[in-house]
DNA sequence: AATAATATGTCAGTGTTGTTGACATTCCAA
DNA sequence: TTGGAATGTCAACAACACTGACATATTATT
């Protein structure tokens, strides 16, 4: 496998990239990231979930206390969609809504014992996975690996992946 | 930021690795696969087709030639889902359903020019933003970002991107 | 030659997740 | 008091996945 080390650039200093390599980084992405989804798959299935209940657990354990909208433009849908799923998740004592204090208007979101409990289960299974690929691939290629993703987030979902992740962690 | 040269590793050698790193990772997969899809999917909604139909085309023009049983697994998905899409795009001319000459029960899948022109719009798009982002993040981070997706993968489906990239472009 | 297995296609039904559009409620702010 | 923001809900719809059942060639096996 070719080092970083053989870098090609060309005379204006930029990397030199044939569409093979780029279809190669494409292919990458669609293939790693049915591996990426697999395992929590896996749990969801048996409690009757989808992708779409992790995702609003996942986030809502990452900033309890957040209201619908947030929620609504960190996850990029329609708050029909996410009312759907918020909806069971809270019948199902997963999930706490909390009218605002200072705004009444706004609920704040945030996870019961049931839900962290479920979504321990669902980030441990993806984590773990994500554990194993990094400890393969070292440390430098975890850097590289982060770089390359936040490269290619759209400017408006890059904002709340800084605000969440909070700056230089890696 | 943290450079790769701080690596963290533990007395057995291991990278040492807190949940907060791992949960980094994988919300800049959620959110960077977001922007991997949002280019070619804006040109999919004005040609009515999904992102299933991109998917096909992609893996068609990859493969030509290429059997339905084969394109069924490097997909991961049903018969039934594919035919619907393999029905639409062959309905529509883009793709070309040719008996096996050597094995009868075979389809062979093939793009016509409608077909290619498509699939090249929709790659254009596509690459054109990881080519920014490999830019952007420079060829060693490239590397390890194939090196961390790769190590991603379920393996069967690790097969299946081994052979089509064929090895060692990166 | 009869039978089994393979490759493909199709029909019907179901579920998750996304979308629009419309409408009601509550509440903050000018 | 009025306008607008935040939230919730209803209905309808579409894309895309699933299962299960069944049909049709074709090839392989016995």
């Amino acid at each position: 496998m070719a080092q970083g080390q053989n870098r090609s650039e060309n005379t204006h200093g930029l990397l030199f990239l044939t569409d093979e390599q780029l279809r190669k980084g494409i292919e990458a992405m669609f293939f790693a990231y049915r591996g990426f989804t697999a395992d929590p798959d896996r749990i969801l299935v048996e409690k009757s979930y989808g992708r779409a209940h992790h995702r609003a657990l996942h986030f809502i354990q990452r900033s309890p206390g957040t209201t619908v909208n947030n929620l609504l433009s960190t996850l990029g849908v329609t708050k029909q969609s996410l009312n759907r799923v918020l909806r069971t998740l809270i019948g199902d004592g997963l999930v706490l809504n909390e009218v605002g204090i200072k705004d009444k208007r706004q609920r704040h979101l945030s996870l019961t014992d049931a839900g962290r409990e479920l979504e321990q289960a669902l980030s441990n299974a993806q984590r773990d996975r994500m554990r194993t690929a990094y400890r393969q691939a070292g440390a430098e290629a975890v850097y590289g690996f982060c770089t390359v993703l936040e490269a290619m987030m759209d400017p408006e979902l890059k904002k709340h992946y800084d605000q969440l992740t909070g700056g230089d962690i890696v």
